[in-house]
DNA sequence: CCACAGGACGGCT
DNA sequence: AGCCGTCCTGTG
């Protein structure tokens, strides 16, 4: 198999760095010259930035220029979403500046589920090392530059786990979440492929609510993360609820915050870019804490 | 040893 | 409908 390269030069709105720690994804690493290698689908992707070019490279990819094209959402003008989002107010437009290079990936959405479930209650790097055992247990090798590499488990292989074999993996509380959900979904009593047809973004929401393991944070969280790709949705977590109420509510205790009032804030504000404030606004504050 | 971090869920009011 | 204890593991 022969080493692929794809070269984008003059892109604006894409910084790895931004792209791959604001949250979104498990399942890039850095290196120690500073490129970003991940898997996706079936591939091994290193990117890398050097002065404006963007340099990826892979091994056995049909396309990788359609594949990058794709899961990097370059047909989207984010310069454009940058600019009507700024206008917003200063706090918003602040946030911009500090993550200008984020670019929301279009990630597997059985993988999204999965992830985000395991996400609940759980931190990143914590998260990822689940992620790899289980890729490494259920998932198939791939072996580039001397080093080895498993994809993300397809439904068929996880679905031969047992409760047990999940919770070996560190899965904690969450291996009967995940058994529950990966059966569900096997048995198309939730049919991923009809999700990207419905249009309505509270339908989908309510379906995937319906999966064990999913509540209204991992639920806005896979609308927004993955191939569905809904940008009305305002995923809270602690620190979306932390910067919210810094900058507008103003609450004694954070905690106390109602979730409602987050969100009818969110819309007034940010309208249907809600989705992508979120990512601005958790960067920059999860960065800067 | 304990405190803490991080969402879903079920039982309670 | 909202509140709250519990679920598990890793870190300081």
């Amino acid at each position: 198999m022969q080493e692929q390269k794809y070269i984008l030069e003059n892109v604006n709105s894409f910084e790895p760095k931004h792209i791959f720690e604001c949250g979104q994804c498990f399942r890039w690493d850095e290196n120690e010259n500073g490129s970003y290698t991940g898997i996706v689908g079936n591939n091994v992707i290193n990117v890398e930035k050097v002065d404006n070019k963007i340099i990826f490279k892979s091994l056995g990819v049909d396309n990788l220029e359609n594949l990058v094209i794709d899961y990097f959402d370059l047909n989207r003008n984010y310069e454009e979403i940058k600019r009507k989002l700024s206008s917003v107010d200063e706090y918003l437009a602040n946030s911009i500046k500090y993550g200008s290079g984020i670019r929301i990936l279009n990630q597997d959405l059985w993988e999204t589920i999965i992830s985000f479930i395991i996400s609940a209650n759980n931190n990143i790097p914590r998260i990822k090392t689940i992620i790899n055992r289980m890729s490494k247990k259920y998932g198939n090798k791939i072996e580039w530059n001397g080093k080895e590499y498993y994809t993300f488990p397809g439904i068929e292989n996880l679905s031969k786990a047992t409760v047990e074999d999940l919770r070996s993996l560190g899965l904690g509380f969450r291996d009967v979440r995940i058994y529950e959900t990966t059966r569900k979904i096997l048995n198309k009593d939730v049919d991923l492929s009809k999700l990207h047809e419905e249009k309505d973004t509270e339908k989908v929401r309510e379906i995937l609510l319906s999966l064990s393991g999913v509540g209204p944070k991992v639920a806005d969280c896979i609308l927004l993360f993955s191939t569905l790709k809904r940008f009305d949705v305002f995923p809270i977590d602690v620190w979306v609820r932390r910067v919210m109420n810094d900058l507008y509510i103003k609450n004694e205790d954070e905690t106390k915050v109602n979730k409602k009032e987050i969100e009818k804030l969110a819309k007034e504000k940010y309208g249907d870019l809600e989705g992508l404030a979120q990512q601005y606004l958790f960067y920059w504050k999860r960065d800067t804490a």
